[in-house]
DNA sequence: ACAATAGTGTCTCTCAGACAGTATCGT
DNA sequence: ACGATACTGTCTGAGAGACACTATTGT
């Protein structure tokens, strides 16, 4: 009845276009050289909560990132890691474009990897990660409907249209630019004007906004 | 490095027109005759859903019976559990009207109480009880919006009028009958009729169906 | 006959999607 | 001037809520 705890981390983040998550190719056996989630073993006096964001911060190397994290599922299958029975607390975390992570201590390599790239292919990444990361993809793009969760891959201040570029990146579909903008400038509590405005996209200025307090998205943002 | 894992259970039913909850009053401390979900330590060889089912199965007395488990949340600070470090792996469970359950090998006394009048006295419940007995519900009311669970508090087959009582108890509001029969017998593959009638509710005999093979209900049954 | 519940039809209002049209920048 | 992006207005069709109306039972 002694069980290992560990946290593992789905962090999504968008480059280039795609997707991404990160991920860590593993140094040490089990499953050596195959690529894995980051995470590792949660410390004696640690909460859960405190030992993904400890691990969030070594993987990125960044210690005060503004990233929202939030717990995704346990598993805890016996065999699902050969030395000995563990539970893992897998986290969800979504952040703006983030930088290119540090290699952590037992990691041979830490990149971040487009998620269309990984998850086609279960077999590449070690223990049950295909399923952990399958079950952060289909949480994240269910969340963006009914939840604020896309501000959480933008900067600080951000236009209408980079949310925008957030929703049809993680469902991969393109979406109406004017419908779009009147949805989400309608719903209350989502975003805050600023009184700045950008010309980074081109074109007519952009209103910045910043998130609001909602915490729920009533009506939903239609996929 | 050594943690215990346990299951608990947030087993929700419907009694005499109240959605209740299972307790068990705690027979040995920490938190001695104080109510408590019902729960358990994770056997060595034990996947945890497998655990989950086992001390359901124990807490009823009963072994087979008609009812949806799902995971919920793992709860693990530190000093949630006085006697030693525990991580708890919340599941959440829904059945027709049970049975009043067996008093189970260490628990004094095993009852359905009302979350009513358990979740307005967090001070009542053990551990951090209160808190995954309030996530539950939340998690329980929003997934009636978006999903078929609530057929999982209905037997077998049952009719359009007993299906909105589970949204009516759950969501303690009352919901218009006729607009109600027309968007649940609408949406696709949340129910499928049967060639039977009952008049069990009085009245003109009401058809009965069965619930459908749709996951999730689009478009929602709305609040 | 009457009460009670089941089920259908209809109206209205709101909202989502389609898309025309206007505004304001860089080049 | 022109291309590009931001934003607003308008139309239409689908669906939600309100509620009248009909159907079929037990008493």
């Amino acid at each position: 009845m002694a069980f290992g705890v560990t946290v593992d981390l789905v962090v999504f983040t968008i480059r280039d276009d795609r997707l991404c998550a990160l991920f860590v190719r593993r140094g040490i056996p089990p499953h050596r050289d195959r690529w894995a989630l980051p995470g590792g073993f949660v410390l004696e006096e640690e909460g859960l909560l405190d030992a993904a964001r400890r691990e969030l911060a070594d993987e990125t190397g960044l210690d005060d990132l503004p990233i929202h994290l939030e717990q995704l599922a346990t598993y805890g299958d016996p065999g699902r890691d050969p030395r000995m029975r563990v539970v893992s607390v897998a986290y969800l975390a979504f952040g703006p474009e983030l930088p290119e992570p540090e290699a952590g201590t037992d990691a041979a390599e830490a990149r971040w990897r487009p998620v269309d790239e990984m998850a086609p292919h279960p077999d590449q990444l070690a223990f049950d990660h295909a399923q952990i990361l399958s079950d952060g993809l289909e949480r994240a793009r269910a969340k963006l409907e009914y939840s604020p969760l896309a501000t959480a891959f933008c900067a600080e201040e951000f236009t209408v249209a980079e949310l925008r570029h957030v929703y049809e990146v993680v469902w991969g579909i393109e979406l109406d630019p004017r419908n779009f903008h009147r949805k989400v400038t309608g719903s209350p509590g989502f975003l805050v004007p600023t009184d700045r405005r950008t010309t980074r996209n081109g074109g007519r200025p952009a209103l910045l906004y910043r998130r609001g307090d909602a915490t729920v998205l009533n009506p939903p943002i239609a996929r």
